[in-house]
DNA sequence: ATGGTTGACGTTCAA
């Protein structure tokens, strides 16, 4: 069972980029940002063309997170942190069937995450990002409470280390690899969370987001700020990770490429 | 040289 996260950067330009890789890599669940469409708006019926349901929580011009899963949803979806008041639409959580099993045990819990992204060290939006997540923390707490079998997977817009960064003095202690924001992670993944990965990975080098700007991807100036966590439970059954860069590079790409994990 | 690019109800903002 293959489950994965990209953000699209505009699902209305990238669609045509998301129906290729449906069909090339064949996941069973993929995790969306960067919709940038209203509910209304959102190409579901394209997508069940390819076998996949569609739940989305979106807005105009902004964010915007959706699941698309060839395999049944079973619950309602939560499209809000709990207790956090925010009109941003970031967040999108729904349970879906194991494959071949109607069993609610073996069901999985997905919490897709577009991680704020703060602007700059210091910044009015770099509180937010850290308010924001603290307040993820708390609602994943409880949701690691109910679903043993918990997949966290997103645009985290942080690099949890040195390795995932292309020229850590460049980025040392700026947005997106700083050490409030990593700390913050670490608050996520002391929850008992574990960066897939890293289950199979060790090695530096490895990203998923290049900026636009200054021919980033074609000199590797990358980062590895989307991420798929897995909880103790599915840790067991994470069998391989990887990133698939082959969507970054082809005619008008999203910056982001994406990340996937496989379980047994 | 504080650089440049993409997307969106674009003449600016967010990433």
């Amino acid at each position: 069972m293959k489950i994965a996260s990209w953000n699209v950067n505009s699902l209305n330009v990238r669609l045509p980029h998301l129906q290729q890789w449906l069909q090339d890599f064949a996941p069973d669940v993929v995790a969306l940002q960067e919709t940038k469409l209203e509910d209304s708006k959102f190409p579901d019926a394209a997508l069940a063309e390819l076998g996949y349901r569609s739940v989305f929580c979106g807005q105009k011009t902004y964010n915007g997170v959706a699941l698309i899963s060839r395999l049944p949803f079973t619950s309602e979806c939560v499209t809000a942190i709990p207790g956090f008041d925010d009109p941003q639409k970031r967040v999108l959580a729904a349970t879906i069937s194991a494959p071949g099993s109607q069993d609610p045990a073996q069901a999985i819990r997905i919490v897709d995450l577009y991680v704020v992204n703060g602007e700059a060290v210091g910044s009015e939006k770099f509180e937010y990002k850290l308010r924001w997540l603290a307040a993820v923390r708390e609602w994943l707490r409880e949701e690691m409470r109910q679903h043993p079998n918990l997949v966290v997977l997103g645009d985290f817009n942080i690099a949890p280390d040195d390795r995932d960064v292309h020229d850590p003095k460049r980025w040392r202690e700026k947005i997106l690899c700083s050490t409030p924001e990593r700390e913050s992670l670490r608050g996520l993944l002391d929850l008992g969370l574990h960066d897939s990965f890293r289950l199979h990975n060790e090695d530096g080098g490895h990203f998923s987001w290049w900026d636009y700007r200054l021919a980033a991807f074609q000199r590797g100036w990358g980062l590895r700020i989307d991420l798929v966590l897995v909880s103790e439970a599915l840790r067991a059954r994470c069998v391989a990770a990887g990133i698939d860069t082959a969507p970054r590079e082809r005619e008008r790409p999203s910056d982001h490429t994406p990340v996937w994990v496989e379980l047994a």
